[in-house]
DNA sequence: ATTATCTATAGATCTATAGATAATGC
DNA sequence: ATTATCTATAGATCTATAGATAATGC
């Protein structure tokens, strides 16, 4: 049943993994250790000789997702000419709506995250900020204070509207609000009227 | 142990009361039947006499919490000669941050709300247009489609910007957030730029 | 000898149901 | 007689722990 310490290693990220895709499928609160476990081909049994607790792998997990959240922005950011195009390209698409698993996870966790333990939320945290710096970095206008309003205007705009489509069961609706972000996004990111 | 016809209606009134706040603290998954009768002085085996199921009061909840906020919005705008300012002084304030079981149910729980069944998140969709039909007449301008792109804007934007500063820890960035959508909301209510 | 994972289980909790109780409403 | 609510419980599931097993690593 031992497995080699590599291998072992191997198990306990293949868990991170897959606990940071089904917590955002089915929320912290709606999959237990059993369905995590199984998800990485293991038992439940193991899982205390991994971590200390299942809302220590929610830490984990969250981290994992928004460190893999921000990597998509700025990889999409580095491979266009026009980087807040790349990303509201993928951000406010139909296809990331069905994507929960994999999408963004201030979306698919922004209303539960704000009822988790400090452990849970820091990952948080430094994702949103992680956020605003790659947004920061692809308008670098002026770049007055860190993060600039309009970073955090661009950011609040597109996971409210993400939020929001997903909810909803009118197609024609759900389209309508991101396609509305969308255009607000880059009448804020040109900065039309005051600062 | 009978009750008055009368007391019976007012006892479901309150448990649904009751519900619509519980849920919103700690998620549908977040707390169970038992403490949620108990929430309205009752206890669990009364439950299925007056709900088919846990999903139909959440139903319910949902529709009663979204009803109670779009009156908060339309009150708040007609009590003021600048409406939207008086809606933006309430929803994007610091006080709006600690109410979690009296806040905004889109932000409590509009994560949640997309793992939800149909039952669920038709009380959230016709929550989520009675906000845009009070956002488009406290503007009033052109009114050309409706919901307008404008309303959309905004609500993705308020919304957005609550949830990402609940789950900040940071008070000095969550309430960065809040004034930066603030700024961002006033400037697409006047409308510089494009359309 | 150590240890990664397994089976098994404790004890709590969850949704839902069954039947008892006691007050209402005819 | 009807019925709103109660106590009690079924059966499933949850987090966490204990001890067994078998392969690794010294």
């Amino acid at each position: 049943m031992r497995v080699s310490r590599a291998q072992a290693e191997e198990n306990r990220e293949t868990v991170i993994n897959v606990a940071s895709r089904l917590f955002r499928e089915h929320g912290f609160d709606g999959i237990g250790l059993k369905d995590l476990m199984k998800g990485a081909g293991l038992t439940q049994g193991g899982f205390y000789k991994q971590f200390s607790s299942k809302d220590d792998l929610a830490a984990q997990a969250s981290r994992r997702a928004l460190e893999s959240a921000t990597r998509r922005w700025s990889t999409a950011a580095a491979t266009s000419s026009d980087p807040l195009e790349a990303v509201m390209e993928f951000y406010l698409s139909p296809g990331h709506l069905g994507e929960k698993g994999d999408g963004c996870p201030l979306v698919a966790l922004g209303s539960d995250a704000a009822r988790q333990s400090e452990e849970v939320r820091r990952p948080f945290e430094d994702g949103i900020r992680a956020h605003f710096e790659v947004l920061d970095e692809l308008m670098d206008d002026a770049k007055s204070s860190n993060p600039s309003g309009k970073a955090m205007a661009i950011l609040s705009l597109m996971v409210g509207a993400v939020t929001l489509s997903r909810i909803l069961q009118d197609e024609n609706l759900s389209q309508g609000i991101l396609d509305a972000a969308a255009g607000e996004v880059r009448r804020i990111a040109r900065g039309d009227g005051s600062a």
